[in-house]
DNA sequence: TTATTATTTGAACGATCATTCAAGTTCATT
DNA sequence: AATGAACTTGAATGATCGTTCAAATAATAA
């Protein structure tokens, strides 16, 4: 027996920013080896295929987004404050220049969720338990009474993701500090209406 | 002399059908020949390159996506109802299940307008183009005393785009009709808010 | 220590890629 | 009709792609 020299988070996140980089399809094996720091073979013998390496990668991610998630809404504090923290992050990460600003997940989506509905199911899955991540601190708001209106946890949720992907895309397009973070408040202000 | 045998317009609306389907890097001249009708050689001489075709497809996609647009607001009718119309329009659109669902634009500018500038700063002249549409519009609403709320029309704008922006890529997690339905009025009772 | 099993290495493979080009074709002009 | 420039054709090209594999290496189990 033997075990894997290489340390698989690493390894990971290298193909990760790779991934984001030139998005799946442009980026060669040449560039993953690069990017890992592993042979050919090796990348073969531990993730069946450049494919595979992708899955995987997509799985650290949602590991690594889900941790950052935790940390920032398992404080203990306002709920509110914490949705406001959240989307100043956003924003803050949509002006930075590297091209991590996307998000692996929906990037992912837009270039093979069409053609691969494995991949498109893994990838859902992962946004899916995001959106109830959220659901669940507006209906903890709810129960605290920080929230207005009539409309569901669900509702909500439902709304700020759409948002969030909108910030992301627009972010492209437009990517000015004021305009980001004005869009960023509004859609919070809106969301807890 | 002679003149080009293939209708242009036909041409590109195939290509624009392949790129959207596959995705620019994975649509192979193979696709694109099928695609077009046009053999190598001629798709060479009249667009040069790959990324030409693409360059050409992509404006007319914002030809045709602008005809449309002026066809339904230059109605003279209630820009509100237009407005409800146009939203009501891309839930549907959204829905259908066939590959052009996704907006050519926002699927270029995903995939590689971090690869090539001048394919991004086309891509955004036209999604800025777009959006002063809008704001034209909102501005003669605002001037019918139809909006609510003191934000400007460029805000209002923003604000919907990105909205559109987040609502296609949300229907790729969700297609249902009912919830990307709500997901639009309430976009929409926002924007006019 | 020896045997066994897994990982690592990196050159090599066939497939497919975007692109080229020389020959054939067509049409406006003369 | 004859000319010539532009378009069409499609096989060929070199490059690059993802993938494989046999040899080398390393670590565990006996």
């Amino acid at each position: 027996m033997r075990n894997a020299e290489f340390d698989r988070e690493q390894v990971l996140r290298g193909a990760m920013a790779a991934f984001m980089h030139k998005g799946y399809t442009k980026t060669s094996m040449q560039d993953l080896t690069q990017a890992t720091g592993l042979h050919p073979g090796s990348i073969y013998c531990a993730f069946t295929n450049k494919r595979g390496l992708l899955i995987a990668a997509i799985e650290q991610y949602q590991l690594d987004r889900n941790e950052q998630f935790n940390n920032l809404f398992g404080n203990g504090e306002n709920v509110l404050t914490n949705l406001k923290t959240y989307l100043d992050h956003l924003v803050i990460e949509c002006l930075s220049c590297d091209s991590a600003q996307a998000c692996l997940l929906t990037k992912a989506l837009n270039e093979i969720a069409e053609q691969d509905v494995e991949i498109r199911d893994i990838i859902n899955q992962y946004l899916q338990s995001w959106q109830q991540a959220l659901t669940l601190q507006f209906a903890t708001a709810t129960l605290q009474g920080l929230l207005q209106g009539n409309r569901s946890s669900e509702q909500r949720a439902q709304y700020l993701m759409m948002g969030i992907y909108g910030l992301r895309t627009f972010a492209h397009t437009h990517p000015n500090a004021e305009t980001l973070q004005y869009l960023a408040d509004q859609l919070l202000a809106e969301v807890c209406h």
